[in-house]
Formats: C-alpha cells, sequence, structure tokens
DNA sequence: TCAATATAGATGTAATTGCATCTATGTCCA
DNA sequence: TGGACATAGATGCAATTACATCTATATTGA
C-alpha cells in the first residue's frame, strides 16, 4: 500500500508538473484508443479500469467538456450510450503517454531489472485472482 | 496499480462491512498506540503515515469528534499540539485489528506462500527507495 | 534587536468521490 | 400480454480530498 501510493503520487506528480489531467484520464483515452472505432459503452470502460460507475459517469463529463470524447446514442439499445474519442483525446493521450512513459521508467523502470519486474508481476496477479 | 486497488478496495470493504472505519483511522491508531504515552504531534503522524497536512488535520478533526484521539496544547512550542489516544481509540484499533487481520490473512496471507511474501516485499522495498 | 524567512497546524473553498436513488429500457416468465 | 425484476447510465446530496492561504510562533542573520 505505502509503495503504491509512494509511486503513483510520484507518476501522478510528474502529470500535474506537465500540466496534463490526471491518470484515470489517459486510462479511459487508453482503452478508447484500443477499441475499435475508439468507441466503447461506459460500462465496458466501467470494466477495464475499475472505476466506479457514477465515478465514470462524471469523469466522461469532464473528459466531454474538454473536448478530449463525446457521447452518442446507441441505438440498439435505448439505455445504452456510445463514449467516443475525439482527435483532441488521441493527441492528449500521446502526449500524456511521453510524460507517463518518462515517469513509468524514472520511477519504475530505473529500479528493477526484467527479472525482477517478471518476479513482481507474477506476484501481483497472484494477488488480484480472486479468491 | 491495479492489484493494490482490488486488494485495499476488498480490504477496506471488510472494514465498512464490519460497520468500521476506515483504514486511515486504523493508521493513526496504530501510531499512536506506539508512541511513548500514546501521543504524537500532528507532523509525527504526517510523516508515518503518509497522509497530506490538511487532510490529517481533518481526519483528527473527525477522529477527535468520535471520542478517539484528543489534542492538547504542546507547552515546548507554541505551534504545536499533541495528539493523544484516547481509551475509546486503544479499544477501536484493538478491536478492527481484529477484523483487519482476518481480512489481511484473506486477501494476502492465503494467496502467498512466506517465500513469496518476502519476495514481494523486497521488490516494494526496491520502488519505495527514493531516487 | 528586528526584519526576513521558516515551520506547525487550521481552514475557506473548490473539486472529487461515495452512496443512494432515479429514469428509461430491456428481459423474463406466468 | 403485463407485472416483476434486471440493467445502463445519470444525478442529488453528503463526505472526503485537494489547493491555497491564513494565523501563530520560531529561527536566523544583519
Amino acid at each position: 500500500m505505502r509503495t503504491q501510493q509512494i509511486v503513483l503520487a510520484a507518476i501522478e506528480q510528474d502529470l500535474k508538473a506537465a500540466g496534463l489531467p490526471p491518470l484515470g484520464w489517459y486510462d479511459v483515452l487508453l482503452e478508447l484508443t484500443r477499441a475499435a472505432d475508439g468507441r466503447l459503452r461506459p460500462y465496458e470502460i466501467e470494466e477495464r479500469t475499475l472505476l466506479a460507475q457514477h465515478n465514470l459517469s462524471r469523469l466522461l463529463d469532464r473528459m466531454e467538456k474538454a473536448g478530449f470524447v463525446h457521447r452518442e446514442i446507441f441505438s440498439e439499445d435505448g439505455r445504452g450510450r456510445w463514449v467516443v474519442i475525439t482527435e483532441a483525446g488521441i493527441a492528449m493521450r500521446s502526449h500524456m503517454w511521453t510524460v507517463y512513459a518518462s515517469a513509468l521508467q524514472r520511477h519504475l523502470g530505473d529500479k528493477l531489472d526484467d527479472t525482477q519486474a517478471d518476479q513482481l508481476s507474477e506476484l501481483l496477479a497472484l494477488l488480484s485472482r480472486r479468491s
């Protein structure tokens, strides 16, 4: 818990210092760029990012207001929405990645070699497996 | 980040299900019980828990209102305060520990053997070392 | 000594998160 | 069919957190 707090805070700090939005925005933008047509249903983003439904709904409000995504109706289910990444959103993800990648290098990559990183990854996978 | 989120959420959930306060309260109570005379200066708690100063100040407000700590003046430095744990605070920490310990067992202990736990601990120590 | 600066802690205000609930659809089965 | 229940997403409101700043006291150096 402590290590995560330290590392995450350091990474967020680097993003903030570069005048960029927090990591949650990156996570959403990344999932959208990965998706076919750059669009996902809110619940799909929710599953992939572990964001709570109401938090995602409001994060999407902010991101929409900032022009990085927009919502469209989903005609196959009247309850659904599409969340579509915009050109500005694509550009922002790419810009964030330059900063994020160097933060990852500094705060993770420089501290573990490849073997250690693999070990850590495997141990954490054991922990996240649902019991 | 993902694993931490999953495990922490599971532990917090167990505490909440038992009608207990969140982990941050435990951290503060634990530091106070460890300290001589059950008292620390706010900045000492801050260092030990990584809580931001303004967040700790307000957390202490809540804990004081709940009767688990109280603040006293620190006569050697007019700017300072003592934070002192109460009997109710001691009892609450102990009560939380019973739930917390079993949550740790369920969400961590059952998933790693001792060797793996040591490995994880060492890897995380590498990450939290300041570069 | 005193002005400049630093430190401890509190607090006003805004942003975010959590919780409960709401609306609108959709699905299922008697 | 239609009533019961489920699901997708939004939202009102309360609690928490973040940010900036404030007050009070200490320290330091000219």
